[in-house]
RNA sequence: CGGGGUGUGGCGCAGUCCGGUUAGCGUGCUUGACUGGGGGUCAAGAGGUCGGGAGUUCGAAUCUCCCCACUCCGACCA
């Protein structure tokens, strides 16, 4: 058990943000809501990017850079999305500073005010459609699809570590289409994408459906998501990826000649995720020990920790260590051998295990002697000991097991605490007291999304894509309903 | 923006109400010895503009006034 950590039961807020700290993921910088990605959690992130880079790839996307500031004028370009976004904006005004008058540092030189203020980009819709104003006169350009690997900045009021930052890393597409059923298309062909990375690499059961209207991305037509149940029972928002139709291509005046010769406006979508994923991770798998990390993200899958009293073992076990080491890593297995003498092995376990590296090999003078290899596993916390022989493949199997239990252990608890419910009593209690995805009917308006809201803190998370279709009263109002939507409280 | 709270060695805190020797404690750090199969023990050390400014006083971390920063709860959000 690690010192000074609370349990989940004790507070799940500060177990989460201990637990960051701790495991050495990310701190708080000196600007408020901006956070330090430290190289541990920054690696959590560069194996995300690789993952995902790659799939965006093989679904036949590139990626490309657009600017970081975007004029002010873009952004009333599109009425909703301004809405959606101006009270969140970053505003660069002056590009000089000068020595304060009073000698005590410097202070903005006056002179140097901006003519068009600009916005730091909270998303780059307005600039990319600017930008492909340009690229697009004749359906031979099209498609355009393309990603980008950037920071963006949304002034929120309170954040959190991953989960909210007022900057965060993320990726987002945004495509051009001739036609509305092509851009569906993509769209529903990148909300696949999100939901195989989670389901797969980071052995996250994830809800596939779309947004009610008021939860939709501003701008967008429809938004389909990715909706995760964390384990204190709150629902997050793990990536989203939106149909615009032409709402962009006529706010920047985005048309091309078809083949009918015809003009025509370009049919988008865009679509992201972000850091917030780490936020994910964190929160579905780890433990009162620790973080707990799904082979496929770890950065470290296989500690090796050597035990031992003089130098002479300590190269004696080496040799043994290094050689499986080697045979692990011939099978593209992630290892460190951490035979630093400044730390104690007792210490080196917790350590590991706080940073939920998935597997932990010990080696000491009796596995010397019996031909045998400690073997620690961080999911279950279970160790035994086995012969040395035949190692790689043993561990090669294991990290798949683990990776495999994460996932139904996370399954199995969204299942658990997923109910259906067909009065408001039932609602409110299960809302307020158990928490988790509750499945009831919906009139389909916005009112009754909104009071739901205001009485018990839940808002609409997903219309299932899957939703099988059934008669039903809506919960609040007892207006018909022919299918259930997903409530819960969210991050 | 509304309402609380906190600023004291790297980190976490006590001391402040009721002013008074050399500002403590835990942890971390350095050195050494013993240790080593789950965060070891002992010893010796280093490390402080008590958030900033002004005032009261023989004397201020402590009292008064002003300022600053951070943080928590609410509205907003990936």
């Amino acid at each position: 058990m690690a010192k000074d950590f609370p349990t989940r039961a004790e507070s799940y807020a500060q177990w989460y943000n201990d637990l960051v700290i701790k495991a050495d993921l990310a701190e708080n910088s000196a600007v408020r809501g901006s956070m330090v990605i430290k190289p541990y959690g920054y690696a959590i992130w560069e194996k995300m990017q690789a993952a995902l880079d790659k799939m965006f790839k093989d679904t036949g996307h590139v990626n490309a850079y657009f600017p970081l500031f975007i004029p002010k004028s873009f952004f009333s370009k599109e009425a909703s999305h301004v809405e959606g976004f101006a009270k969140e904006c970053a505003v660069v005004t002056h590009y000089r500073l000068k020595n304060s008058p009073d000698g005590k540092g410097v202070v903005v030189d006056e002179d140097a005010k901006l003519e068009e203020e600009l916005i730091v980009r909270p998303t780059s819709e307005t600039i990319i459609w600017d930008t492909y104003k340009r690229w697009v006169q004749s359906y031979r350009d099209l498609p355009l699809l393309i990603n980008q690997w950037a920071n963006v900045v949304r002034w929120e009021m309170r954040t959190r570590l991953f989960l909210r930052t007022s900057e965060f890393l993320w990726q987002e597409g945004h495509t051009a289409h001739a036609t509305k059923k092509e851009a569906v298309a993509e769209t529903e062909t990148i909300l696949d994408v999100y939901s195989d990375f989670a389901e797969k690499w980071m052995a996250l059961p994830v809800l596939k459906g779309t947004k009610s209207p008021n939860e939709r991305f501003a701008g967008a037509v429809e938004t389909y998501c990715i909706e995760a149940l964390m384990q204190d029972g709150k629902a997050l928002q793990a990536g989203t990826s939106h149909f615009l139709g032409q709402n962009f291509a006529k706010a920047f005046d985005v048309k091309f000649l078809s083949k009918e010769n015809k003009l025509e406006y370009v049919w988008a979508t865009s679509w992201g995720v972000s850091t917030r994923l780490i936020g994910a991770l964190i929160m579905s798998h780890s433990d009162d020990n620790g973080l707990v990390l799904p082979p496929m993200l770890a950065p470290i899958q296989v500690v090796i920790i050597p035990i031992y009293r003089k130098g002479e073992q300590l190269e004696e076990i080496s040799e043994v260590a290094l050689k499986v080491k080697k045979g692990l890593e011939a099978k593209g297995i992630s290892v460190k051998f951490d035979d630093r003498d400044t730390y104690k092995p007792g210490w080196k376990f917790s350590e590991y295990e706080f940073k939920g590296v998935p597997v932990r090999l010990a080696i000491g003078p009796r596995d010397l002697e019996n031909g045998t290899i400690e073997v620690a596993r961080r999911d279950t916390l279970e160790k035994e000991i086995l012969q040395i022989a035949d190692i790689e493949n043993k561990i090669e199997n294991l990290l798949i097991q683990i990776q495999d239990n994460l996932y139904k252990k996370a399954l199995a608890f969204r299942e658990d605490n997923t109910y259906s419910v067909d009065t408001w009593d039932e609602f409110k209690d299960v809302i307020e007291n158990k928490g988790g995805f509750v499945l009831a009917h919906w009139d389909g308006t916005s009112e009754t999304e909104e009071k739901i809201k205001e009485e018990t803190k839940a808002t609409i998370r997903t219309i299932p894509l899957n939703a099988k279709n059934e008669d039903g009263k809506c919960v609040y109002s007892g207006k018909s309903s022919n299918r259930r939507v997903v409530f819960a409280k969210a991050y």
